[in-house]
DNA sequence: TGTACATCAGTGAACGCGCGTTCACTGATGTAC
DNA sequence: TGTACATCAGTGAACGCGCGTTCACTGATGTAC
């Protein structure tokens, strides 16, 4: 008999921890040397152990790089989900603005971003060549787009769209990813993000990203900087332009 | 005597056509490879020569690194300075909207983006861990945001402005980026653009390089791809935001 | 125009380094009876 | 509860590789008289 969940042979456990301790060394090396310096060498001797070691964890670099990257976009994705949450569980419960949600949500991505710079450098910065993204990270991806959904649909849900009209394909690729949005767990008949506003919303996630690595990557040196005055002002008028 | 420039010596030109070689063939495997997969001892050995003479035209790897962000700045740098010069030396010369002329600027950095996404991602992208960038980059860095603010100044001419209200901090940092805007060659007496229409145009300078980026690195794959309507009809609306 | 010397491009060997991955092995932990 | 066997974590040596940079050198190109 197997034994239950709760209760690991001391095996399993030490394999649980060393798993976890090797991706915490190889975020901290990428801390220090980016993606392209993660050395499985180099976190086996900061570990303690052989680098042959590491392959009874992780079959190859580019898997442990996998798991770095799955990391990152839970840790987003979580930060987003989280500041959305409380934004919603305030004392104005119920009738919370959807532009305070959203400029809540904007501001725990960027503050993520800011401490974690290398980690968002490795999911939103410029690819590691020659690696090639698992489908394992198509869903911890989509966590942070998903989270801005569901501050659309509630928008909507409380009645704020203004439809307006979009050209051929922009039109069709709008409403096909307003199909495609799966419907938020508990609000099975959540109201469709009208296209045009989904567009606008895309816009202003591109402007979000797009700000916060000119901010991280150092085009900002010498102008906004530090950011955080534009930053806000920014995600304020971002809030009007989508239509919250 | 020296000779006149016009007729270098033999080892003159070599020099200088080989010192264009080494960085055309830099920039060929930085399209393989990126920045870290960047070796001069595969540049030395595709040009048929030894890694040491290398050393004779670079001083190190990180000096042709160096040259190639240079190269790179210049190129999209030129390439916003050309659209922006041949809108307004169109047909409907003297009377060209604003918005033409930033949407057609637009088209061009995105274009040269979309062709060189390698050198993109050197200038753009996360930054090269462990290279400081001198400061011979920054002339060339700030050709793009210099042509962006000759359309704002050129628009500011013809009377477009609409002012409003900016709070402190940002207040304070637009003035002092506004003043510092060198005055348009030819232009001695160019219009001071108004802080918060520039503060407009930095938003809209972040979207737009947020947008390339996505679309360079991935993020788009599966929504809005081919991103062309959907740059075209964001550019649209940024030129409307920025109020020109 | 011709010669002697200085400059410089390119060579080839070497230094010292680190990397990812494989493999046969030892010894500890877990499992079945 | 005790023993025999299977599983698995970690070792240490090795393979084969590529890298940036230095250095003493040869031989071609340029310069001064």
């Amino acid at each position: 008999m197997s034994p239950p969940n709760a209760a690991q042979t001391a095996r399993e456990r030490a394999r649980a921890e060393l798993t976890r301790e090797i991706r915490q060394e190889a975020r901290r090396q990428l801390a220090e040397a980016g993606a392209n310096g993660l050395s499985l060498r180099a976190v086996a001797r900061e570990l303690g152990m052989v680098s042959s070691a590491l392959y009874r964890y992780y079959p190859s670099r580019d898997d442990l790089l996998t798991a770095l990257i799955i990391d990152a976009y839970n840790a987003i994705g979580a930060a987003a989900e989280a500041a959305i949450a409380e934004a919603g569980a305030g004392a104005a419960r119920d009738r919370v603005p959807a532009r305070e949600t959203w400029a809540a949500a904007c501001r725990a991505i960027r503050a993520w971003a800011v401490a974690n710079p290398h980690e968002y450098a490795l999911i939103y910065g410029s690819p590691v060549p020659g690696y090639r993204a698992p489908e394992a990270t198509i869903g911890p991806a989509s966590r942070v787009p998903l989270a801005f959904a569901s501050i659309l649909e509630a928008a909507v849900a409380s009645g704020t769209a203004g439809a307006s009209a979009l050209s051929g394909t922009l039109a069709a690729q709008a409403a096909a990813l307003a199909a495609a949005l799966p419907a938020t767990p508990g609000a099975s008949d959540a109201p469709a993000i009208p296209a045009d506003m989904l567009v606008r919303a895309v816009i202003a996630w591109t402007q979000l990203f797009g700000m916060i690595s000119f901010e991280l990557f150092g085009q900002f040196v010498g102008s906004f900087e530090p950011a955080d005055a534009f930053f806000d002002h920014a995600v304020a008028q971002l809030a009007a332009f989508i239509g919250l």
